[in-house]
DNA sequence: TGCCCCCTGCAG
DNA sequence: CTGCAGGGGGCA
């Protein structure tokens, strides 16, 4: 799934398109994604999209929300023309920069909007999830209850971190950038790229990275992020933003599935290893 | 804390 | 064919 630039990107382009329509209709074609009623929320306007780490929080002028996960290959594409869908397979190029013409084979559920505009959710691994809740509720998922702060908050300190470091003398500095209840909204790309900024090995443990570093480190992860938003996201695998566009973010990474390569900065190779189960990259020689 | 699992598709 | 993929929940 996206991370916190991708699916910021998309909730910031929901929110430009779908607040203040009215939903007609929701169409579940694949029932495991959906939890919920979805009667509840039918006949009701959007009023706000939000996104908490990696989740998009939809509200509706009834009190209730949808929390939506997209895991790891989930897209929320909005579709204002349907009923006209030439501009998808115009020119005869339909996916090389927009997704497959929608619904397609993994569009798991349809918002149907008054006006005639569509909302597709769509999952290719069938990760992901939205549920339908009672606003109040959304705080109490144990998933949002149990989050780390945000990356751009002014609570992720060297102190608050090296506080968990502490209880968790066994864990390694790279799992801690993934642990969403250490701090939210970091996954395997830019876990990889700001440790590469840092210049941390990702097999350190995190009791013993020191507070100058952990400092940079915090930097760092604020840099790989809004780097990430600058170029609209990574679309390496399967992001589309709310328009069903692709990110370029791919084509800026340090260290990220650049095994083999040089260094950005000694001419070393990038090397790969396993962290915790995930693939790892990063420069044996920069990264102590 | 470390494995397995949920799925499908793609590169090697 | 095998291994791997942006996530994370559940289990021992």
């Amino acid at each position: 799934m996206p991370e916190l630039p991708e699916v910021e990107i998309i909730t910031r382009g929901l929110r430009k398109r779908i607040i203040g329509r009215k939903i007609e209709s929701v169409d579940i074609r694949l029932k495991k994604i959906f939890h919920g009623l979805p009667k509840i929320i039918e006949g009701t306007t959007i009023k706000s999209v939000e996104r908490r780490a990696k989740m998009i929080v939809i509200s509706f002028d009834n009190n209730h929300s949808l929390l939506v996960h997209l895991k790891m290959t989930g897209q929320l594409v909005f579709d204002e023309s349907k009923g006209d869908k030439t501009h998808r397979t115009a020119g005869g190029h339909p996916s090389d920069d927009w997704v497959a013409d929608l619904p397609n084979k993994f569009t798991h559920v349809i918002f149907h909007f008054s006006d005639g505009a569509v909302l597709y959710f769509n999952d290719q691994r069938q990760f992901g999830y939205i549920k339908l809740l009672p606003s109040d509720d959304v705080e109490k998922v144990k998933s949002i209850l149990e989050l780390g702060p945000e990356p751009f908050s002014d609570e992720l300190t060297p102190e608050y971190l090296m506080s968990i470091f502490a209880k968790r003398p066994r864990i390694k500095i790279k799992q801690m950038l993934l642990d969403q209840r250490i701090m939210s909204g970091v996954g395997n790309i830019y876990a990889d790229e700001s440790l590469f900024c840092a210049e941390i090995s990702p097999l350190r443990l995190a009791k013993d990275v020191q507070r100058t570093e952990i400092m940079k480190l915090i930097g760092c992860v604020k840099v790989s992020l809004e780097k990430g938003l600058k170029y609209g996201g990574s679309s390496e695998n399967t992001f589309v933003n709310a328009e069903g566009k692709k990110g370029q973010m791919q084509n800026h990474f340090s260290v990220y599935r650049r095994t083999g390569e040089p260094c950005q900065k000694c001419k070393g190779r990038i090397v790969r290893v396993v962290v915790g189960g995930r693939g790892t990259h990063y420069c044996p020689a920069c990264q102590l």
